[in-house]
DNA sequence: GATGAATGAGATTTCATTCAT
DNA sequence: AATGAATGAAATCTCATTCAT
């Protein structure tokens, strides 16, 4: 009915979105491809008009989220700022890409280790986690960031810990407000630029710095 | 043959051993419940009288495998120690038990987000996020760590890095030396002690420029 | 080929004919679902595009055999006619039915003492059922039948009397020939309306003896 | 245990025993021989010791229980009484059997078409369907019930109405006391020998005869 | 006689994918 | 482009039966 006026591309649109919803609420594996078709509104057929297969719809809202993802750290990566200020930004890219569409975080989230040649294949998402690598390397480069430690496993541990958080509102509990996110980038921030420990161990201008940010929140 | 003769506990042993190789390689949804008893040398309806189902297998070894690492964490919780050290040994079990059972560690990295409910109901694993929180409280609580972060969160920023270091292992490449192992682990260790910024790079222009972040945002 | 041409009403009758074929043959239990896929000519999983599983097979033939049976013996149930007119119809309906379709009737016959839920659940074969209680009922009251016997006893006797001479059919020895079947209608009408004694034949010392059985027993 | 003690004969009758009541609350089909061994408190394996298998345990129940049957329905069939009161007889020796052992009843009536063969082949049941029909025959044949039907007809008009009646009992709803029992004893006996036509139609005597066994009821 | 671990044929059911219409 | 009937590979799970101890 109203899929068959649409056109070519807003059907497959329809798809995807549809696929997204379905994947959300009952993951990859657990839903049938005629889940997505009946979400859509169309034959379950039709899907293989757009699509080669179930999993090459994955793979496109793979692609297409991260190729968003990337453009918008790689935007951050050039921009002529302060490492931590870059830094502070690529963390609240991500962490806000939830408020944007939780269904698609989560879909992003929950089926990123399902297939590992999804992981490898999809160029975005390699992509992304080279740029991720990139600012921590600029940053020490330019002598922001320490240089003792490997900007890959540094990448590696600010990857991780955004993946954990935004799994913890996927799989146990959403953000409850705005603020809830807010709170969760400054902490990550917090934590990968000045750590743990506390701030007698570091200089009084840490402390303050720390100080102010608690405030604004 | 060889099974035949084994008493009720080798066999049950046998097919857990077996599951943890095939899981490892395969991974838990791609595999038939036949590869499993195929690897463990017995007829596949076996693996009924011991497991009531495959998922059954898999909960099975999640539970074993956290109830080891929560004994681990749970000793070093309690120990007499500065935060830093409970927070530093911590590190080294989650990342060593890498090299005492990479299979294993495969699995429990690989599967434990596919399977959300499993991640729920074991309990050994919400004992063992909850151990970790424990540690980055008490640090708060005895003075060592910074108190303006939420131990939750933390503990999850934590949880994600190793989690990350170990799925790149996994996926991507394995350590190639002992040594590598090591190298993870302090670079783990530096961020979430002492955070990423070079400590000679804390200049009241940095206090400026975060201001403006805030705003920006 | 053949089936993939036909509309979606036909497969289902196609596969309903097979499974009564197959029932008949082979019994319920015994056969599978690949047996009246075969017997269809279709693949076994499109079985189950039309039912949810084997036994809704069972279960629809049931309740489309019964409704067929019951809107006979209702239609008798309300002429307007002597009871034992209405008794000698039942008895035809039942029993011929067997000539219209003995693999069905075997199948009706075979089966319905095998799934006691089903014959609770399917209300087609209860309604039956009451019909036939009713025909005896209507009789006693209009005076033609006596009323010392209970009606749903005697309603089991009548249906337990056809229902053997249909399992005699399909166990032993189908009827050779139309007049079988006749002779077969007459007989029960001929012992549930008048009995097996002979007229001649009742005297006063039959009653006497009777009266000793019954202390006797 | 306690089955260890015990001689050979005896673990065979506690198999048996555990079978009937087994097979009398799950069913033939859908028991297993696990079921029936943990019933009779041994090993499953130890079944195979005493049956070739789980049919011939159903097939031993039922040659036992129609020998029982048999030997007593011969006894009637001997005696030097009326037709009549041989008819009697037979009736309650099958519906009181309920009562000495209503799950041996419930499988025999339950299981008794399962398999075409155990009836075709199991010698007893042939047997004691002849007996009924013999008595039939020598009814007719000393003149007491017409001659008019054919005596097979009548022994299996005979037979269903017990065997239905049994079968309501059985998954319906049980008989509540002994004197339900002996109703559906009177019940079939009158329809049986004098029919469901009201006294009018028939002489007077028979009126008189069926007065004084309502009364005695 | 007794045990119960082990076997493996086999059954039902699911569902991604194809393709005639 | 759109439909949905049809296909059939594959997977899980069951359970009667065997047999070493």
């Amino acid at each position: 009915m109203a899929a068959r006026a649409n056109g070519q591309r807003d059907t497959r649109r329809l798809l995807l979105d549809a696929a997204v919803r379905v994947f959300a609420h009952k993951g990859y594996d657990a839903c049938r491809v005629s889940d997505i078709a009946r979400e859509a509104g169309v034959a379950h057929g039709l899907l293989y008009h757009y699509f080669d297969s179930k999993e090459e719809v994955l793979e496109t809202i793979f692609r297409d989220t991260w190729a968003l993802m990337l453009a918008a750290v790689r935007s951050v990566e050039e921009a002529d700022e302060p490492a931590r200020v870059r830094l502070r930004k690529v963390i609240a890219i991500v962490l806000r890409s939830w408020e944007l569409d939780p269904d698609l975080i989560r879909v992003v989230v929950r089926e990123v280790t399902r297939s590992p040649h999804l992981q490898r294949e999809v160029d975005e998402v390699r992509e992304a986690f080279a740029a991720l690598e990139r600012i921590v390397e600029r940053g020490q480069r330019e002598g922001e960031f320490r240089d003792d430690v490997d900007a890959g496993l540094a990448s590696r541990v600010l990857y991780g810990a955004l993946d954990q958080i935004l799994t913890g509102w996927v799989l146990v509990r959403p953000p409850e407000s705005d603020e809830e996110v807010k709170t969760a980038e400054r902490v990550v921030y917090a934590l990968l630029c000045d750590g743990l420990v506390a701030a007698p161990a570091r200089d009084p201008a840490a402390l303050l710095q720390r100080g102010q940010t608690r405030e604004s929140a």
